[in-house]
RNA sequence: GGGCCUGUAGCUCAAUGGUUAGAGCAGGGCGCUCAUAACGCCUUGGUUGGGGGUUCGAGUCCCUCCGGGCCUACCA
């Protein structure tokens, strides 16, 4: 959720702006967690998978996120598109076969990642230190390092090394080519060059990596057509297949939809259409790696036109009260659960304006408390009650005549459009905490300009100069409806609906759009729209979601 | 161990090497009475983690120490 709201805000931007727009996101459903998950939950992976995925959609679908397809890489189109990445890079020389020896558990009845076997620490004695590394001292450990090693899954200690056959790519290879592409790329977030360099360039450089693996849940690595050998039962690595996904998942759109290949090629195929296409990504710094190495080798590795990324937005993590989010120990609001509590609108603001673009961030209940009743509540949703209760009891429920076209001077005017400019800027370059401030100090012009204009006081004396302050703040109101859409989708559309209006045109014209909505033009007045969080909430919400320590 | 990020007001965060380090919230004062006990104006508050250096000038660059985080290639 952390990287998906940022990429919906900027969807819904780059519409709002006018621009065509194809928003994918795909559940990653292949891997050993995946089949361990559906093993635990006594349920097949493929059927466990799609329950997981039902549950995923349901969320995006509950926080708004506008996707224009929410795809699986279990799918057909994926596993297709795979295999034949596969087979143009095994063409390209950029595919070997390497016999190695692993981990077996018997009792488990499979291969077990390093991560996956525990055992005592040989340098410091720790008795759950793991294949990879020992969580006590640090050091860098090889499973055969392990004394008395045992199997995570199982606890099983019937384990012995056997020989197995991968398919590796030769990443290295093009390690010249993935540095030039790096350093063109002068505007991408620190984050996500550092990280790049740091794998591009640490130790030996860019290396030689596995892109298969011995599970029985996955893309298969031994097709038709496959010019590799002895890989029955093998399965390509999460990370092959998962970022071919996104180009599959538009397939899957298509497909669903009846309509031509031409009409996701386009998009992906420089060749046929998308060579005009700007292609952002969105992700943790966890998926880094990935996005700017691996699945890069395998666009340019397989000497085929497919579009590569533009710009990778990448974020730091959300932290929860002091801690990092636990499933097991029940700490911290999980998304199903936030949205038993409260309207999408409440979490999205928060979520977006919190951010954590320079570092992790952290979620409190008071704070979260605090931004939606001050920003939400008090700055917009007050400034939409008061200005229309003000028009119903002082004209009906019409935006009024009379007075000037425009009550106030070319300052006003010119403040508003480069507060609406600035906007516009902090948003195209995704910078989504200062978009959020800029969009809150647009909400409080609209206050501001109600305490100076005073239309209660002005109404006793010239309603007609009342008429034309009320009537302008109606459509100060439209304005902020269309700016504020991508970060409180619900709020804007119930608020335009009220205003009886559903012209979203973007507000290129700050004057003109302040003039939209004429005298005569109905509205009803809206219930309140953010109701406040109160105290007895935020404390009982506390306790609710604190977790019990392990 | 190595690499990267990070440390700025009570809290959350800004600040192409360039006036006196700024916002929001919290705190204090005043105003307003249309509105969701809401809004507006003013205001208190900083040895920019410590120390050293470069520079006409350092929150920003360099060194060092301290704290927090991430990564280190079979977790994904």
């Amino acid at each position: 959720m952390g990287s998906q709201l940022p990429a919906d805000l900027y969807a819904r931007y780059l519409r709002g702006r006018g621009h065509e727009v194809l928003f994918l996101c795909a559940t990653d459903e292949h891997g050993t967690p995946a089949e361990l998950a559906a093993a635990k939950a006594g349920k097949p992976v493929a059927e466990y998978c799609a329950e997981m995925h039902q549950v995923q959609a349901d969320i995006a679908r509950g926080f708004r996120l506008s996707f224009d397809h929410f795809g699986r890489s279990s799918s057909a189109q994926n596993r297709i598109l795979t295999q034949h990445f596969a087979l143009q890079l095994a063409k390209a020389g950029l595919i070997r076969e390497v016999t190695e020896q692993q981990m077996y558990s018997v009792a488990d009845g499979r291969f077990l990642p390093d991560r996956y076997i525990e055992g005592t620490c040989p340098n410091c004695g720790f008795e759950s230190a793991r294949g990879d590394q020992c969580d006590n001292c640090t050091k860098q450990l090889d499973p055969v390092d392990l004394i008395n090693p045992r199997s995570v899954i199982s606890g099983s200690t019937e384990l012995e090394l056997r020989e197995t056959k991968h398919l590796y790519l030769r990443q290295s290879d093009m390690r010249a080519a993935l540095s030039d592409w790096i350093d063109s790329k002068q505007d991408w977030p620190i984050l996500t060059t550092s990280i790049a360099k740091k794998w591009l360039n640490d130790g030996e450089g860019l290396q030689v990596r596995g892109i298969t693996r011995d599970l029985h849940w996955g893309v298969p690595a031994q097709f038709d057509g496959a010019p590799w050998q002895g890989m029955d039962g093998k399965v390509f690595y999460v990370w092959f297949d998962a970022p071919i996904e996104y180009i599959a998942c538009a397939k899957e759109m298509t497909d669903a939809q009846g309509r031509p290949d031409a009409e996701w090629e386009r998009w992906w195929r420089t060749d046929k259409g998308a060579q005009d296409v700007t292609y952002t990504q969105f992700m943790g710094k966890d998926n880094v790696p990935f996005h700017t190495l691996s699945f890069p080798v395998t666009i340019l590795g397989s000497g085929e036109p497919w579009k590569l990324v533009d710009y990778i937005k990448s974020f730091n993590y959300l932290n929860y009260d002091g801690g990092q989010f636990s499933t097991s120990r029940g700490r911290g609001v999980f998304m199903d659960q936030a949205l038993s509590l409260l309207p999408p609108d409440y979490w999205r603001w928060w979520l977006l304006s919190h951010a954590p673009e320079s570092a992790d961030a952290e979620f409190t209940w008071e704070n979260f408390q605090v931004s939606v009743n001050k920003d939400l509540a008090d700055v917009l949703g007050n400034l939409i009650s008061r200005v229309t209760k003000f028009c119903r009891a002082k004209f009906g429920e019409v935006v009024p005549e009379g007075g000037p076209a425009l009550p106030v001077g070319a300052d006003f005017i010119a403040d508003l459009t480069a507060r609406v400019r600035a906007y516009e800027s902090q948003m195209e370059a995704m910078e989504v905490r200062k978009a959020a401030a800029e969009l809150r100090a647009i909400w409080v012009a609209g206050n501001e300009y109600l305490q100076a204009a005073a239309p209660w006081t002005a109404v006793k004396t010239d309603p007609a100069a009342a008429a034309s302050m009320i009537r302008m703040s109606f459509n100060l109101i439209r304005i902020y409806c269309i700016l504020s859409r991508p970060f409180i989708p619900d709020a804007a559309a119930s608020t335009m609906a009220a205003l009886g209006c559903d012209d979203w045109g973007w507000p290129d014209d700050v004057e003109a759009a302040l003039t939209h909505l004429g005298a005569g033009h109905a509205f009803t007045t809206p219930e309140v729209l953010f109701r406040k969080i109160t105290d007895e909430e935020r404390a009982e919400w506390q306790v609710r979601f604190s977790g019990t320590r392990a």
